[in-house]
DNA sequence: CTTTTCAGGTCAATGGCGTTGTCATAAGGT
DNA sequence: ACCTTATGACAACGCCATTGACCTGAAAAG
């Protein structure tokens, strides 16, 4: 592990690079976003970041010990603006809705980035704000403990598994990204009734259907099935 | 694109490597997943894979365009180890449960390969046929057509999203992937209850449960929502 | 206001990677 | 037995992340 790094908050001594720029892990972060977004998830490199920054690559390891932690702090700071802003409403099932639908949201606005981080703990303060924050919406509810977890472990992954997965297709190159789309008409439409029964059955909805994220549904289901095991909880006596 | 590549069924010339190899598409495949089994994702670079063929790295290039090209060739044979020999209870929600864990498994089993195939639609045999399949274990079970497309939908982006997280798990460089894992342990079972009450009062769940895949749960929750879903359709008058 | 110090930017080098242009040679059709 | 050419080998290119040594100017100390 590299000990260049001096925390942010400590930081007394801001110098100019050659080209001029001062810098500091907030610029270096939303440089990056910028990069992701405009050129794609290869450019994100030491070499290019440093480039777009006016600054030599080197100097990136002053501020993080390595691409990984450059990561991280991308991805945490995915999390802060998911959650900028929210605030419970006392429905708890309306509550992880709408926490749901910001995480994807959140991730899909910046769909390279969200593709490298949405598969990672970070550990940090935008993270464990809402691990606390989504625990105590079930808690609240009046879920026990251990079932409370396991269904913030199912909710959260969830989230953050569409949220990849939706953005990876927007983050696919184009050619490949239009060729994935195409295959629901050009290929499943016109599959024959005789080998394909079900898909030629249902060939025009699944056209329309595939061409949106699955997410809203799935999440929904998830709701409703939380729903449903807290009201048995609740009726404890065992029904016939 | 390089065009050195011969298809596989119209080669003639096989020649040994000065080791003593006798290459083939076939054989580099098996030999990349000994390796990504072996020694893990970072293990599967070309030179790498060269050198426990015993060739050349570039004699790959004479098999595959690019490595992609090769990780897409595995890629294939997943699916069609995911269907391999599977078949109907004709209880449709067992069926389900099977076919999304079996998926999970497959793509688990390589999770390299699974990172780059989850996010495609590839129309080819093998997918067509899955889809095929859970189509009809969902009309056959009575959902109308609408009903029964979108569920799919939800299912199928459910299971691969959730294959490709944990994929994305294990595909981590040795690392990262200790560190996150580390990061429950290290950091969220230390927080202090004054900030973090929920976080501290489920802490030692959170380890445990953390470990293990949110999918199993998440599926059981889908499948129970469509169920009570199905349940509600033939019951039609509605109730007090 | 001067002196000291050391954070932080720069430079150069290391060892890895995928990929390709070229060459040499042996396999296989004739 | 002869040719053709597929296929393996070699060497080189331009990327990549990372690091150790250095230099310099901003801030702290007096």
């Amino acid at each position: 592990m590299n000990e260049r790094v001096v925390p942010e908050p400590e930081r007394r001594r801001r110098r100019p690079t050659k080209q001029g720029t001062v810098l500091s892990a907030e610029v270096i972060i939303s440089t990056a976003l910028r990069l992701l977004a405009q050129h794609g998830a290869e450019a994100l490199t030491v070499r290019r970041l440093g480039a777009a920054l006016g600054a030599d690559p080197s100097a990136i390891y002053r501020y993080f010990h390595n691409t990984d932690d450059l990561l991280l702090a991308i991805a945490d700071e995915l999390i802060a603006r998911a959650q900028h802003d929210w605030r419970s409403t006392g429905d708890w099932v309306a509550d992880l809705r709408t926490i749901g639908l910001r995480i994807h949201a959140a991730y899909q606005a910046h769909p390279q980035a969200a593709l490298l981080a949405a598969y990672r703990t970070t550990g940090r303060q935008n993270e464990a704000r809402a691990v606390e924050t989504i625990l105590g919406v079930l808690r609240g509810a009046g879920f026990p403990d251990p079932e409370a977890v396991a269904i913030y472990h199912a909710f959260v992954d969830q989230g953050l598994a569409f949220a990849a997965l939706d953005a990876a297709a927007d983050a696919l190159p184009a050619p490949a990204r239009a060729a994935d789309l195409a295959v629901w008409q050009r290929h499943y439409a016109r599959l024959p009734a005789e080998t394909h029964p079900n898909i030629a059955a249902t060939a025009r909805l699944l056209v329309t259907d595939m061409r949106r994220s699955g997410y809203p549904l799935a999440l929904e289901l998830l709701l409703s099935a939380a729903s449903a095991r807290l009201a048995a909880l609740k009726a404890p006596p065992g029904p016939a």
